[in-house]
DNA sequence: TCATCACCTGGAGA
DNA sequence: ATCTCCAGGTGAT
């Protein structure tokens, strides 16, 4: 009972979800917005700078009910097994937002790069149980940043996505808050009006950070994924690029299909094609 | 509605 | 050494 639901920090922290994790000894440091983490797997452990985690692995989900539910196709229950401690994640939203903004056309560890270069030039430098970090920066902060300075972050052609869609939370037009309490749909295309943001990166943000368990992002993997298990299952699934429709359409059928928890299917099953393409995590 | 193409940057492979 | 190609996509035409 304890031992089926047990978290796998290693495997959670590396299965793509957050970027700004290291392994210090046998522990996890992280940054999540203005808390820096620390994780230890045994004994178990989850700690925070500012006790302000909000829980972070998200010990209020109903695993039980969860896992039974996605489970019920072969497929997911194999990438269950494979990995049973992986778990979802519940992100400061503003770094979860600017994070998968940076995601475009990247890869990990270049997006790691870019978010560690943003904390340290536009971060508070804290510590904690001794490690020294700076914290990620706060909307204002960026929103307020030279482009100069973005540039040298590294942020290449992202720079200028990053600024305005942090000059949106500053201004009010994007309210996280508001966008949990929101439905599925309207955050989504509420976060679509940012600049740099599309529908993959915006199910990003909705199933990290906003508690919307029916988001599936569809990047390159997860459409690898559809076409090599479920393509008699969905009629939207091709090996073209997914526009912007066919990615609605798509969406659709996958939620009729894998149901309301489809968030933590496409986790499960991201994570299982990923290592076996033995592909790099943190 | 869809097809092309460009795009910063850094790492891998030719 | 130098070049080409590509990576958790998105925007403009």
């Amino acid at each position: 009972m304890q031992k089926i639901h047990a978290i796998d920090i290693e495997t959670t922290i590396n299965s793509g979800q957050v970027f700004l994790w290291n392994k210090i000894g046998v522990q996890w440091v992280g940054i999540d917005g203005q808390d820096l983490l620390i994780l230890n797997q045994s004994p178990f452990s989850v700690r925070s700078s500012s006790n302000g985690i909000d829980n972070f692995l998200r010990a209020d989900d109903n695993l039980e009910k969860i896992l039974s539910n996605i489970t019920k196709d072969k497929i997911v229950k194999s990438a269950v097994k494979q990995s049973p401690g992986l778990r979802l994640i519940r992100q400061d939203p503003f770094q979860c937002y600017i994070s998968f903004i940076c995601s475009s056309n990247s890869t990990i560890q270049n997006i790691k790069s870019m978010l560690e270069n943003l904390c340290k030039k536009f971060g508070t430098k804290k510590e904690f149980e001794g490690h020294k970090l700076a914290t990620f920066p706060k909307a204002d902060t960026l929103a307020n940043a030279t482009m100069k300075d973005l540039i040298d972050c590294k942020l290449g052609f992202r720079a200028r996505y990053v600024k305005e869609a942090a000059q949106a939370v500053n201004s009010g037009k994007i309210d996280f808050e508001w966008l949990k309490k929101t439905d599925y749909r309207t955050a989504i295309e509420s976060l679509k009006e940012i600049l740099g943001i599309g529908n993959k990166v915006a199910d990003c943000i909705a199933l990290f950070s906003l508690d919307k368990m029916e988001a599936f992002p569809i990047d390159t993997w997860t459409q690898k994924i559809l076409l090599k298990y479920y393509k008699k299952f969905f009629d939207n699934i091709t090996e073209k690029p997914v526009t912007e429709k066919k990615y609605e359409k798509l969406h659709e059928e996958i939620v009729e299909y894998f149901g309301p928890y489809a968030g933590y299917s496409q986790q499960f099953l991201f994570k299982m094609e990923r290592d076996l393409n033995k592909k790099n995590w943190l």
